[in-house]
DNA sequence: ATCAGGCGTGAGAATCATTCTCATGAACTC
DNA sequence: GAGTTCATGAGAATGATTCTCACGCCTGAT
């Protein structure tokens, strides 16, 4: 069961665990082709699969429905505060907005209940180079 | 800049107004053809992106990524309880949620933020065929 | 009501992220 | 080290959404 530990496998992690942000699957394909760590795509995209279902990174949607990957610091449940420019993020403990979550879809007589809730901003880096402009 | 009222438009507003659940642009498509009100697919994707830039529809994102329509009854800023299965929607507020949202990411020096929560479930509907099988 | 010009329409092509296919090569077991 | 199994990758396929552009329907002015 346990997966196989290839050289596209390390390299996959590796980048995750230099990067802080957000990445999506094709960015993360053109860091490793740029590092000479060469990974085909679709192997990247496997790769990245097999660890969200583990666990290992989370994985949310940008504006534009590319998903993003990103190995966070915790592995128990949280959220981000993700600049939408250079996916910087901020992750984010919310036991209040947890707790209400779950009573209002109980309330209403729903089932296996999960909830999506990002925050989405521009970071105080990103302001700053658009005011340059 | 007003939209031209066609019969395309109105029969897509109208087919929104008689569903109380969320649809996807290509399930209205097919209600549309159904009725025999028949108007071309890409002619309800320019429908529906024109009435959520007017925010008179509410758009998310399915977990699949296909982006899901619903007419609301309320025009004010609000979140959704969707059944995963059919669609089903209880409209949520969330007064604490939006303080607590908006608190966190200035803390953080962010700027223009905006913020995705969204609750999915099975409805009791749902559960109930369900259990059937 | 008519007319002209502009905007909306729709069939199909294009786009683009993601997934699939399948022949080949690299891990792990013994 | 040999054999079995599973991962890999190039390219094709998929599927939602957008684009193209020739054609026709709204609409405001006459
Ligand atoms: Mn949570
Ligand atoms: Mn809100
Ligand atoms: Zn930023
Ligand atoms: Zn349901």
């Amino acid at each position: 069961m346990a997966a196989r530990m290839t050289r596209q496998r390390t390299a996959v992690v590796e980048a995750l665990d230099e990067l802080a942000d957000f990445r999506s699957a094709q960015q993360l394909h053109e860091t490793l082709r740029a590092r000479g760590e060469s990974v085909g795509l679709a192997t990247v995209y496997r790769a990245l699969q097999a660890l969200a279902d583990a666990s290992e990174v989370d994985v949310l949607r940008a504006e534009d429905g590319e998903s993003l990957y990103r190995r966070c610091a915790r592995r128990e449940h949280h959220h981000h505060l993700v600049c939408r420019h250079c996916g910087r993020t901020v992750e984010i403990d919310g036991p209040t907005v947890e707790a209400w979550a779950s009573k209002v879809a109980a309330a209403q007589g729903f089932d296996d209940i999960e909830h999506t809730i990002e925050l989405w901003g521009t970071c105080a880096d990103c302001r700053a180079s658009a005011a340059t402009k």
